[in-house]
Order: structure tokens, then sequence, then C-alpha cells
DNA sequence: ATGTTTTGTAGAATTTTTTCTATCTTTATT
DNA sequence: AATAAAGATAGAAAAAATTCTACAAAACAT
């Protein structure tokens, strides 16, 4: 008899995904919160099996709440359960103590998968995510995907993120526009980002 | 006998609409899409009452699929379902033929009842948004600049802050490369920005 | 009802960006 | 010190984006 607690802020996710639940755990008895409050209420009154969390909640810092989960009931698990892109967040929450981390786009299989692991005490994360994973702990990372840039890198991270477009960067620097742009690629690649949207955001997450 | 489709490219959300459906519909035939083209083919082979629809999914031109329905399938009401604040886009929407507009961080209750309401062949908004256009119409409210925009501007605009390229846009639309540059040089101009950061930093500003 | 502006469209020319490859220079590594 | 890896740089070619011009259709205005 597994006991679960869903913590997610839209309703109709936290219907899907205990319907999901209760059809892979026939008897299992699964609580809801639709906020960081309701969730540490809950914590107080059960012990849980398994957490399925958003991480992206209004009024609610997840990250923070996975913190307390981890030191607080260090043996309840904790399935991330996200919209977001997983490469910025999934390794800070890993690291903060998640026992998985799962995209809303996922397959279904996907998901029960990662159900059924973490409830097995294994940990869970998409292929594309541990080879990301594996490749920076070879490759002596920081936490902070910023810090793999070389100098001139960051100097043009910067520049980019000033809305300077790559001949703009090729004046002020004097170097040829194909130099500007063989490394935005490779900075690019470096912090895994596609577009400068995307990297606006990552350097907002990392507070660049 | 009511029939209902379901377009949301998360399998969880689709499972608990679909549980919610089922449960204040008895006997209800549900069917899901996740995505655009799934979604134009069961328009083909079913009519259906009630078209819940999400207006973010990846590789589908939602405004696009929003005014494809209501002119092809007038009589299938169509109800957007969406994380999106219910902001610009909802009136846009509304323009193009939906039957309501309902956030997905709405309580039960209140899905319940635009779910209802738009059965009936009534429209369905929230108050806060109904509170909205009605004081924007009356004090003849230009001061969001993205009301300048025309729709096909606008998706354009919804489009680039996804990220999209200008190339993957001509696909999307299935317009020449051309068109989108015009439509993108003719929207930075009428919300004065120059480039995509800005943009992004004036849709902020405006919750678009 | 008719002239005006806005909108959606695109061809062609141009500019900008990206990619690929390659060289030389610093830094590590052993 | 010898060797390997990482970094900074571009030339050339290819791809993508922008600009300019234009035109028809729709919406708007008077």
């Amino acid at each position: 008899m597994k006991k679960f607690l869903i913590i997610d802020d839209h309703v109709i996710v936290r219907s899907g995904m205990k319907l999901l639940l209760s059809e892979i755990y026939k008897s299992s008895d699964i609580h809801e919160a639709c906020d960081g409050d309701t969730a540490t209420q809950k914590l107080k009154e059960n012990i849980y099996d398994l957490i399925m969390m958003d991480i992206q909640m209004p009024k609610t810092d997840t990250f923070g709440l996975m913190e307390y989960i981890h030191i607080r009931y260090p043996e309840a698990k904790v399935l991330i359960f996200s919209v977001n892109a997983e490469n910025t967040y999934a390794k800070r929450f890993m690291k903060a103590g998640a026992y998985g981390f799962v995209s809303k786009e996922s397959p279904l299989e996907e998901i029960i998968k990662a159900i059924n692991l973490v409830l097995n005490n294994r940990k869970y994360i998409s292929e594309t995510l541990a080879y990301k994973i594996a490749e920076d702990s070879i490759s002596g990372r920081t936490d902070n995907p910023f810090n793999k840039l070389s100098p001139r890198e960051f100097e043009i991270v910067a520049l980019l993120l000033n809305g300077k477009t790559v001949s703009d960067i090729s004046q002020i620097l004097n170097i040829q526009v194909s130099t500007v742009g063989t490394h935005k690629a490779r900075l690019f690649e470096k912090l895994n980002v596609t577009n400068i949207l995307e990297l606006k955001e990552l350097a907002t997450v990392y507070k660049v």
C-alpha cells in the first residue's frame, strides 16, 4: 500500500497524475497539494513513499521546498515532474536530493518507468540528461555553466546579452565576423542553448 | 452522448481532462490529440460537441488551428484551456471564434462551469478577464503596444518569443521567408524594438 | 461610394550569420 | 620537455535573415 503526494498547481495535472498512479498502483493512497504550504502541511501528517513535484508554482520556492523535504524527510523520494526543459534545472534539483527528473512532455511509458525506478530506490534521469551530466563531470565542470566559458567567450556572451549582433561585436572587438561566429557557436554548445532567448533565460537563472 | 476532443501536448493533462469530462458527462466519447496534425485528422472523422485546446504546443500554429476549426467546423465549440495568463491571448482567441478561455490554474469548479456554459452555447470568460476587456474597451486602451499588432503579426510574435527562427516560422505558417521577414520588420517597428531580447522584455512587461 | 491605410503576401538583391576547416598560440598534462 | 588539449583567430562557402519594392485584398474613413 503506497502513499503518494502530488505537488502541482494545476488541478488537471494532479488529476491526470492521480489517475496514472492509481492505475499502476491499484491500492494506493494519493494526496494532493497545490502549493508549498499545503505540501509542508501534508508532509507533517503523513509519510510518503513518493512525492511528485512540479518546479514551477506561484508563491512557492520549489527549490527551497526540495531542500526542505530532503533534510526533514530524507526517506521521502521526490520525483520532479516539470514542463521546464531539463537542462537548466534538473541537475540542481538532483543535487538538492531529488530522485528523478521527468518532463511533462515525456511519453507515458517514460513517466511510468521513472516512477517505478524511484519507488525501487533507483534514481531516474533521461538518457540525454544522463549523458549531459556525465559529460559535465568528466570535463571537470563547476555547476555554473558559465564557468565553462573561456574569457573571450564570456566577453561575447555579455555583448550578446546586451543585444549586440554578431557584426556589432566583430567591430567592438576588432575581430572578423567569422571569428565571432565561431565563438558564438562554441559558447552556445557549451551552454547547451540554441538561441538567444535560451541564453538569456540561462543567464537569468544563474544571475550572470 | 457528448463527443469531446482534447488537444494538448501533455499526456498527463489529457488524462486529467479526460477524467474530469468523463465524470461530469458519464457517457461521453472522448478523443485526444497531441498536436495540430492529429487534431485536424480527428476533426475530419468526427463531429465534436466541445474541443478543449491548449494554445502552446510544439510544431503547431494554434491560432491558425483555432481559425481553421472556426471556419471549417463552425458548430464545434472550442474552449481554450491554457497555462498562459489570460492576457492579450484570450481576446484574440475569442475573436477568432473560441467559446471560452480558462486557465489551467483555475479551480475545478471554474473549469466545470466553463465547460457547462460552453456546451450550452454560452460563452465563458473569467470575471477578471471580463473586467479587463470591459475596461479596455471603455477607455479605448491602446497603452498595450501589442494591441497595435495585426493578427498575423501577433501570431509571429508568439512564435518568435518561443525561440522560433524566421525560417522555422515560414515553415510552420507555410509562407515565404521574406513574408515572415516583412512581418517581423513591421512588428519590430510597431513595438519599437530592435532585437529579440528587447521584444522579450517588452512582452514580459506587458505579460504577453 | 470612393479614396486611404493597413495587412498579408512575396521576388530579388543584399547583408548578415553560420558552418566548416585550418592555423597558430596558450594552457594543461604526464 | 614533450605532447595533448583548449582557445583565438579567419577565409571561404553556404545558409539564413533583412531590406526594398510591389501588389492585391481587406478594413477604415469620410
